[in-house]
DNA sequence: CTGGTTTAAGAACGTTCGTTCCTATACCGT
DNA sequence: ACGGTATAGGAACGAACGTTCTTAAACCAG
């Protein structure tokens, strides 16, 4: 059935949402995508159609990932302590932010996946949304690197 | 003396202030500050050296103006209702957002400007710094076109 | 009026962008 | 062993990018 692939599509996804989380979408090549994940331009976009499609993979595994992950943190934990969960595994919460703020008012199907992130996470805060968004400007405070002075 | 500007500089830098508080830094093209602008593309390399220059100018721009107001706003405030009043006119600050989110952590002068206005919003909040990130996290819910239910 | 200086106007620069195409390679079922 | 098929590996594409250069125009001081 052709020749095998060298690369795996999952940590290919999982190379460029960590990309992603650092960078605007314009800010990140296609150049940059093929360097970190390690495949080939045309495998890239034979496998996601185009940048814009890997993104949107890369999105989706994140949400599925790290912010269903971070979501069982703070349901996990003890009434009262939940946003401050949020935040320590909120590190990883970087591609959320972004696409919300950055990328999400220029491309309906990204507002889409970032409305749904919004929805497991108020799930998880027991729809408490203010503290998903106190959780999501703490996160932002971070990574000005002005965190809080407890 | 020369022959005269048919631009106004401040005028320039709050257009694109405008224009960056929509799109990333990497999303916004020179042509298209040009064209919001009205400024010819010489002109505006005379006057700022950069694209990179006439962002810091525009965010500069829109702490000292945008930023500063809302903090006025929520200075009085009576106790209670000053987060709902950063909301209120929260609308503004989009162009400090997305600096936060997008650019500061590529760029140590924006970065410089981003925690001088958490400043700005940090004395308007009384020092509650949790006030401040509920506000920009409520601002990202209402940008992301999930606002809250009340 | 003239010379000097600053801007307007736009063409042009080399680079990088996202995307496509071509060819060699490695696997499959028969 | 062989034909079919899918990928690896790069070269190549036109378009757009940020920036610079050149020339014409408009002002001021003398």
């Amino acid at each position: 059935m052709g020749r095998p692939r060298t690369f795996d599509e999952g940590q290919a996804v999982a190379a460029a949402a960590e990309l992603f989380a650092g960078r605007s979408f314009d800010g990140t090549s296609v150049d940059d995508l093929v360097t970190c994940t390690g495949v080939h331009r045309g495998s890239l976009y034979k496998t996601f159609g185009s940048k814009r499609g890997l993104y949107l993979s890369a999105l989706r595994h994140h949400i599925d990932g790290d912010v269903t992950r971070v979501a069982g943190e703070i349901s996990a934990a003890p009434p009262g302590q939940a946003v401050e969960r949020a935040l320590a595994g909120g590190a990883g919460l970087g591609f959320l932010l972004l696409a919300a703020t950055e990328r999400a008012a220029a491309d309906d199907e990204v507002a889409a996946e970032v409305s749904r992130a919004l929805d497991v996470l108020d799930q998880a805060f027991q729809k408490d949304e203010q503290a998903t968004a106190l959780a999501l400007g703490l996160l932002i405070r971070s990574r000005a690197d002005r965190p809080l002075t407890p």
